[in-house]
DNA sequence: ATAGGGTTAG
């Protein structure tokens, strides 16, 4: 899709910079007529060919004539070559076609191919070719050219080889044309053949062959290829070392970039627009802007700068350079813009966060005529909407890509996809999804995500087994979005497999990939096996200290999570707001009050954080959690702005833990009168009421719930076995082995009885007979799945549940009980951290 | 010359 744009604005370009030309004008070939059968005719012949309109009436001439031979044919096609006239030549073919004169001959065909070929008509052209009996090598470069320039590269190294094969021999004119297409088509085994044969002929070091080499190694990835035969040139022109130059810059390479535009010039070549518009874009990227500046000022010296295309490079640079004053001054002062120099500056305008600013280019440019929107400024354009979820805009601009045929365009569908996953819209995005024809690693990589970011795991992890079926291959930012999917199930076989590809890859070292692995892994409860990978990762970021701190904090190590704390300070990276994030809730975890309470102001005096709404949560949850109750309660009303739903829910949870009746009446007006957000506080509050025995007050509070139009999530436990995710709600019958499981339970429940166990019924929160409450205990999905893992998993093996609300109060004595019953480790993770149960305690001693 | 998927907290 995008090269059809391309080429049309090409041709549109193209027809306003050539005024119509007369076609046979000036002298163009009316000497050789004169050379040649009878004057009078003759003249009367060329008198007519001087406007294009009368080529019939030349043609109807030539037919009344006597013994025109074929030279006036080849001389009149000639000329049709030379002013590109496709309806005059296309004329003569008929005429001679249906005259069934010199239709064989091979001069008149070649004529007839190489007008095609200047005209752009490259199967016309091959219709006639394929009938000349053994073209030279001259009229084979210029087939083999026509498939080039028409866009149909894989053809152009077809009939290469077929060249090779009617014995042909290329000389240096082919090898860049063919070199040129599988440059292109990143076809690196036809190039290296051709390479060879090139070698073999001796043509090898021609500046033409070694610049068209240079830029197919370098443009597939092979540099050090490139630079040896760069080196090995005897002369390297401007195009040349552009080649060379453009390459590294397609890597990304930025310092050999710079240093080969200095040693070009060193050499004594001057770097001309091309040189410049493949430079800068690296200059941006590693955002240099000292040396973009001095690009800057070489252009101006050179007057460059009134090139479109390098202006545009420039004003792109500054942008990236976040530079956006600079970058829209030059935007103010270009005489000519282009759909990519409005797409470069509302590009600019978003990645620096104006979003506003973006959309209104974005509107200017609709307005303007003659200027429409590329698939490049709408994939700009639909950033800016996710970024705002800004659905409408969205949708809008969807509907835009139908219309206009851009949505077959793969990034303008990724696009899509990711504006609608980010805003939420998960189910648009996977129907988007499963209508794109053609889906490339990103696509996958977008869904993954976007699943996973919207608490469909699963489906993330379903999708990633199917990308794998497709052939589509993995990469690391579609690892990124795996790795958290395992986390969030606990899906630690999968994790595991996918640590495996990561390694095998040659991706194990990246740091954002450690730090997902780190969060994998500790989420996974391998707090050993986190560390482990924390303390191999090459370059550690803040990110990476950040996840081991929060590692530990919900793996209940509340102390390595803060000796973790004053090494991060040892090596000099800051901490930054979300550090203390996880540095405060790993010290809740673990109650750690007095070291939380003086982080907290620590954050303010010594690191110059100030504390954003998820500290507040944090602190409250740690001082409501260690049941200083009132002074959670003021340190709330001393809060600088208004505290909202999750703070006031923190305190709630902490009134539930600690059975504050009083208090929690009072919190919970105030979350009502916050709005809708608190569906999960309803359940806190009627667990409060219900606790107390208040079953009135509780039930109250579930038909405000209802009324509001809320529901509880249902609890949901899950455990992995032998790489499948059992899942488990309360009371459940659908497992294949629930009869199994709910005798295992049973049995069970004798044994822990016989240590003391006592179902705590103030867990039920509704009004039935004690028995009946001991049963609805005994089927919480938590039970369920660590009776189908004791069923399923050999007796030395730790089970790992996980569980998508919070563990119940009795089941967390339960599990104490069945550590003891059954002598077996296990391991429970529910929203906040995990429990691990052994030998009858657990070792968030109660915190939960 | 412009463009797509990405890790940490709760």
């Amino acid at each position: 899709m995008t090269r059809i744009t391309k080429r049309y604005v090409i041709s549109q370009a193209f027809h306003a910079a050539t005024p119509p030309k007369p076609v046979f004008s000036g002298t163009l070939s009316l000497v050789h007529f004169h050379g040649e059968g009878r004057a009078s005719s003759n003249d009367s012949v060329l008198k007519s060919l001087s406007k294009e309109t009368n080529i019939k009436e030349a043609i109807k001439i030539l037919e009344r004539s006597d013994n025109v031979g074929i030279g006036a044919y080849t001389r009149l096609l000639e000329a049709c070559i030379r002013s590109k006239s496709l309806s005059g030549g296309e004329k003569i073919h008929q005429y001679l076609l249906k005259n069934n004169t010199h239709i064989r001959s091979s001069i008149v065909l070649e004529k007839l191919t190489r007008l095609y070929v200047e005209c752009g008509e490259v199967e016309l052209a091959r219709n006639v070719f394929d009938r000349i009996p053994n073209p030279n090598v001259v009229l084979w470069n210029s087939m083999i050219r026509a498939y080039s320039w028409d866009g149909l590269f894989d053809r152009a190294v077809d009939l290469y080889y077929e060249m090779c094969d009617m014995g042909v021999e290329p000389n240096k004119f082919t090898f860049p044309f063919v070199l040129k297409a599988c440059s292109v088509l990143k076809a690196l085994e036809d190039g290296k053949k051709i390479h060879d044969h090139a070698k073999r002929i001796g043509l090898d070091f021609d500046i033409y062959v070694s610049t068209a080499l240079v830029d197919l190694y370098s443009k597939c990835g092979c540099l050090n290829e490139a630079q040896i035969i760069f080196d090995k040139m005897p002369k390297r022109d401007v195009v040349a070392w552009n080649a060379m130059i453009a390459g590294s810059a397609l890597h990304g390479l930025y310092k050999d970039t710079i240093g080969l535009f200095l040693e070009m010039q060193k050499a004594g070549t001057n770097p001309n627009t091309s040189t410049i518009v493949a430079v800068l874009p690296t200059v941006g990227q590693a955002k240099v802007l000292n040396q973009g500046k001095s690009m800057h000022c070489y252009c101006v010296r050179r007057t460059f700068d009134k090139d479109v295309q390098v202006g545009t490079a420039v004003l792109d640079m500054y942008a990236k350079c976040e530079q956006l004053d600079y970058a829209r001054r030059i935007f103010n002062t270009m005489g000519v813009r282009t759909e990519v120099t409005w797409s470069a500056m509302i590009g600019g305008y978003v990645s620096c966060g104006c979003m506003g600013e973006a959309l209104k280019m974005f509107d200017q440019m609709l307005l303007k005529d003659e200027m429409d929107p590329t698939p490049a400024t709408l994939g700009i354009v639909l950033r800016a909407c996710a970024k705002l979820t800004d659905i409408d805009r969205g949708r809008q601009i969807h509907g835009y890509t139908i219309k206009s045929g851009f949505l077959l365009d793969i990034m303008v569908g990724n696009s899509l996809l990711s504006m609608y996953a980010k805003s939420g819209l998960i189910d648009d995005a996977i129907s988007l999804f499963n209508k794109m024809e053609a889906k490339d690693t990103v696509s996958y990589g977008a869904i993954i995500s976007g699943c996973g970011q919207n608490g469909n795991a699963k489906e993330a992890l379903f999708i990633f087994h199917k990308m794998q079926v497709s052939g589509a291959h993995p990469d690391l930012a579609t690892m990124l979005g795996v790795l958290p999917a395992c986390a969030h199930l606990a899906a630690l076989k999968q994790g595991r497999s996918g640590h495996g590809y990561l390694i095998v890859h040659g991706f194990s070292s990246d740091t954002s990939i450690g730090n997902a692995l780190i969060d994998m892994y500790s989420k996974c409860g391998r707090i050993d096996v986190a560390r482990e990978v924390f303390d191999r990762i090459p370059k550690q970021d803040i990110v990476s200290w950040n996840a081991m701190i929060a590692g530990y904090g919900i793996n209940g190590l509340g102390m390595e999570a803060l000796r973790l704390f004053h090494d991060l300070q040892k090596v000099g990276i800051k901490p930054d707001d979300v550090t203390f994030v996880c540095i405060l809730s790993a010290c809740s975890h673990s109650g750690l009050i007095t070291e939380g309470k003086h982080l907290f102001y620590a954050m303010n005096k010594d690191f110059n954080i100030i504390p954003r709404m998820e500290h507040y949560i944090c602190m409250v949850d740690l001082l409501g959690r260690g049941g200083f109750l009132d002074e959670a309660h003021n340190f709330i009303q001393r809060m600088p702005f208004e505290p909202d739903v999750q703070v006031w829910g923190a305190l709630l949870g902490a009134c539930r833990i600690h059975g504050n009746i009083e208090l929690g009446e009072v919190v919970s007006k105030n979350i009502q009168r916050l709005g809708p957000e608190g569906t999960g506080n309803f359940v806190l509050l009627s667990n409060i009421y219900s606790a107390a025995g208040r079953w009135v007050d509780a039930a109250h509070v579930r038909i405000v719930q209802k009324d509001w139009g809320f529901k509880k999530s249902p609890g949901c436990s899950w455990v992995e076995v032998s790489g499948s995710v059992h899942a488990f709600i309360g009371g459940d019958h659908s497992h294949p082995q629930s009869a199994l499981i709910y005798e295992k339970l049973e049995e069970l429940l004798v044994e822990m009885k016989k240590l003391g166990y006592h179902a705590d019924a103030s867990f039920v929160f509704q009004d039935v007979e004690e028995e009946e409450k001991e049963r609805i205990l005994l089927y919480h999905s938590e039970k369920l799945a660590i009776a189908f893992a004791i069923l399923s998993l050999s007796p030395n093996k730790t089970i790992f549940v996980t569980k998508n609300l919070r563990v119940c109060g009795d089941c967390h004595s339960a599990i104490k009980f069945i550590t003891m019953v059954t002598k077996r480790v296990i391991s429970v993770r529910d929203t906040s951290r995990f429990h691990h149960f052994k030998d009858g305690t657990c070792n968030c001693r109660d915190f939960w």
